[in-house]
RNA sequence: GCACCCUUAGCUCAGUUGGUUAGAGCGCUUCAUUUACACUGAAGAGGUCGUAGGUUCGAAUCCUACAGGGUGCACCA
């Protein structure tokens, strides 16, 4: 036996088999040449959801990387023109929070430093290098689990090339008139001190007091007391009997700020089913409140704000010379809450209060910090003015008409549901680790009024402008990320739709569904052809990883102890798109065995004297033998062709472990010490092909370990097995 | 509130145009014992495929209702 063909199989060569490909060039489809079986070759591409460089890969990732290397290496061995693109993504908001808590390990603050000269810049320039630190470390684990991308088209979400390609689609968007900056009531984070999307916002069913509040000859129900300094109305249904008469008027309240008066609208709004059927107003402060004064702007007072950014009371603007109201001021707003009950309770203001009154919260879906709405000027996407569907009714279509094809089909309905309800997308944030917003704006309007805008980069020749501060929601920027990598590196052409878009479900209506509509509108077609949504990995007891529960795998790790291609088949077998997995690590063992079973199918058949071309005299059983390969071989392509991927991986498994090692082997092992030399040849020859061709079917699946055995082939093809012919 | 997914072996899950004895990994039982491979082989136990109806020659698979678990969207103070 060959020094080098020692048991077990030892994948700690994992590392150098993977550098040799690297350096052959042959992930750059530059440098493939069409093989026999690619008579018309259709060019496969991918893009890679590029990782957010602000931590290591986990286990969702090798899910990605494994399921796109299966499709890249399948695809490459049929000969296809195959580009698989990698990437790294700044990820904005979600790589400050990382950074954030860094700084506060330090004992500082992103707005300790934003308050030093040139702040801005040294916070930006340490959250680069902190990225690209992460980035290079992830690189090395995208390598690890075996991924054939072409390092060489790497791109960065930050590079200059895709940042002019956002600007254009900014600007074309702008004179399109699909952008606008207004004033409107946004989520905001008081701890991360930005606004977010309304898909960045988490609900969280709370259990907190509500307070039947006399305001005058009226009570009504309400939990957050605080916001009462800046109410502008009461309202109740138009139709309500017991209101009937007091609509229009304004009524006198004792109230904490002594007597005021306030004013009773009619809204349809307003359900008079709950509580006492009026609600009062405060359009500074509530999404429904704020909307409820669009309807009656030219009745009653706008917003008047009296929480701050911080989340925090803020009265001196109303009340700077109400001691009974000013002695709140500063207070956080559950601390406020309490006072404020507390003193109207003694007051008498309070009729009853419902204590265990459940409602939803929202919620920051990184920090999970309460959300404080607020009424800000902010850059929005016009997704829904009437007669101007240009980017959603496309997407739709295009999904619609099986363009796209959505995998799993059921994620089709959630996708069309979302779309069919999309809401204007607010696509600035306050923070500084972005992509700035090219725009300048003249600091002339008061609330609800459009300003003059000019956009780009450069300043305005005349006075006054003022420049925008806000970067771009990351998503906006990836969004774009299919067209603008391929532009960046002159292959629009040639890959551009790519062909499969695959990634975790989680992030259909974040990311995917921004591409479709981006993609569209820029190009004119649509971004991929096929979007696979694989699941969640969720740990051995099905809850979901996170560093605070102590359940995270690192990938790597199962790596080195079982290997990669291990891994890779207990991440594929078993899994279904769309569906949450669970991982266990029993089942890499499993796999692990697999490995060194056909490592050792390997040493017994190079053992007995491979014969590679036997022209004559094979036995019509093993003609057999071979057929039944290549039924199994075809049922694989099939299933990896159809996204089975956990099918087409199962059905390799049993054929190479159960029939080829455990019944075939067996066989043939027979014909070769009992048999005569004719029948020991035939045998000799079709375990050698049934070996060579499980290497092939087995490849996109456990690259390493195929490759490994094929290197110690007497006789090859090719120069790798990752560029055979399948 | 609306929608979607899941419920199959002790555990985690496959099972895609409805069709013979329902599969995998791990676990379990018995046997084999130095073999290409103990990271092994052979044999086996274990399933009313959530419940109740329906369609069909035939249902884990299609339809309806219900129950339990989960997720998304919306949200009225």
């Amino acid at each position: 036996m060959n020094e080098d063909f020692l048991k077990p199989y030892n994948h700690s060569h994992e590392k150098d088999i993977y550098n040799s490909w690297e350096k052959s060039g042959f992930f750059n489809p530059g440098n493939l040449t069409p093989n026999s079986s690619s008579l018309a070759p259709r060019p496969f591409s991918i893009i890679m959801p590029p990782p957010n460089s602000n931590g290591s890969l986990h286990v969702g990732h090798a899910l990605t990387i494994t399921v796109e290397d299966l499709m890249v290496r399948y695809w490459r061995m049929r000969g296809a023109p195959t580009l698989w693109l990698p990437g790294a993504d700044h990820a904005g908001f979600e790589t400050q929070v990382v950074f954030e808590k860094r700084l506060e390990k330090e004992g500082t603050s992103r707005f300790e430093i934003l308050q030093k000269p040139n702040g801005r810049e040294e916070l930006y320039k340490r959250i680069w290098d902190f990225t690209q630190e992460n980035k290079v470390h992830m690189e090395h684990q995208i390598r690890q689990l075996g991924a054939s991308c072409d390092w060489s088209k790497e791109t960065f979400t930050l590079d200059p090339k895709i940042v002019a390609t956002v600007y254009e689609t900014f600007k074309k968007l702008y004179d399109d008139g699909l952008i606008y900056r207004d004033t409107r009531i946004v989520n905001w984070c008081p701890k991360h001190q930005t606004t977010l999307s309304d898909l960045e916002v988490k609900y969280e069913e709370r259990v907190d007091p509500l307070y039947y509040v006399k305001y005058g000859p009226i009570t009504l129900a309400t939990v957050r007391l605080e916001t009462k300094f800046g109410d502008t109305a009461i309202a109740v249904h138009p139709s309500d009997a017991r209101y009937k008469d007091l609509i229009g008027t304004e009524i006198e309240v004792e109230a904490i700020a002594g007597k005021t008066k306030i004013k009773i609208i009619a809204d349809e709004h307003v359900d008079p089913t709950f509580g006492t059927g009026a609600v009062k107003v405060t359009p500074a402060h509530d999404a429904d409140d704020y909307a409820i004064w669009q309807r009656h702007k030219d009745e009653i007072d706008g917003p008047r704000p009296v929480i701050d950014q911080w989340g925090k009371m803020s009265l001196l603007a109303y009340f700077a010379d109400n001691a009974d109201v000013m002695k709140y001021e500063g207070l956080r707003i559950a601390e406020a809450r309490k006072h404020i009950a507390h003193d109207m309770q003694e007051k008498g203001l309070i009729e009853k209060v419902e204590e265990q009154y459940k409602h939803n919260v929202a919620l920051c879906y990184k920090c999970g910090a309460v959300l404080e709405p607020r009424v800000l000027p902010q850059w929005f996407i016009d997704l829904t003015k009437e007669g101007v569907k240009k980017i959603v009714q496309p997407a739709i279509d295009a999904v619609k008409s099986k363009k796209i094809q959505i995998i799993p089909e059921f994620q089709e309905k959630i996708f069309l549901h979302w779309m069919e309800n999309i809401r204007d997308w607010n696509i600035s944030r306050q923070i500084v680790w972005g992509i700035p917003i090219p725009a300048w704006y003249k600091e002339n309007s008061k609330l609800g009024e459009r300003e003059e805008i000019y956009i780009g980069k450069e300043k305005p020749q005349d006075d006054g402008w003022v420049q925008e501060t806000d970067v771009f929601d990351t998503w906006f920027s990836s969004g774009q990320w299919p067209f603008a990598t391929l532009r960046a590196h002159g292959l629009e052409k040639e890959f551009y739709p790519t062909s499969v878009m695959e990634t975790a479900y989680d992030i259909l209506f974040f990311w995917v569904a921004r591409m479709i509509m981006l993609g569209l509108y820029i190009t004119g077609e649509v971004p991929f052809k096929t979007v696979y949504l694989h699941g969640l990995v969720r740990d051995k007891d099905k809850q979901k990883m996170s560093k605070s529960k102590g359940n995270v795998v690192d990938p790597l790790g199962i790596v080195e102890q079982y290997g990669a291609d291990a891994l890779r088949m207990a991440l594929l077998v078993g899994n279904s798109p769309g569906q949450d997995a669970s991982f266990d690590e029993a089942k890499v063992k499993g796999y692990r065995n697999f490995s060194n079973k056909l490592w050792n199918i390997a040493r017994f058949v190079l053992s007995q004297g491979a014969i590679p071309n036997n022209s004559s005299d094979i036995s019509s059983e093993d003609k057999k033998y071979i057929e039944r390969m290549q039924e199994v071989k075809k049922e694989v392509a099939e299933n990896i062709e159809k996204y089975r991927f956990s099918q087409a991986a199962e059905i390799a498994y049993h054929y190479v472990w159960h029939e080829f090692a455990d019944k075939i082997i067996e066989e043939k092992k027979k014909d070769i010490i009992e048999g005569d030399e004719q029948k020991g040849n035939s045998a000799r020859h079709v375990l050698y092909v049934l070996l060579t061709e499980s290497l092939k079917i087995l490849h996109p699946f456990m690259p390493f370990v195929t490759e490994a055995i094929y290197t110690r082939l007497p006789h090859k093809n090719a120069e790798f097995l990752m560029i055979e012919e399948w």
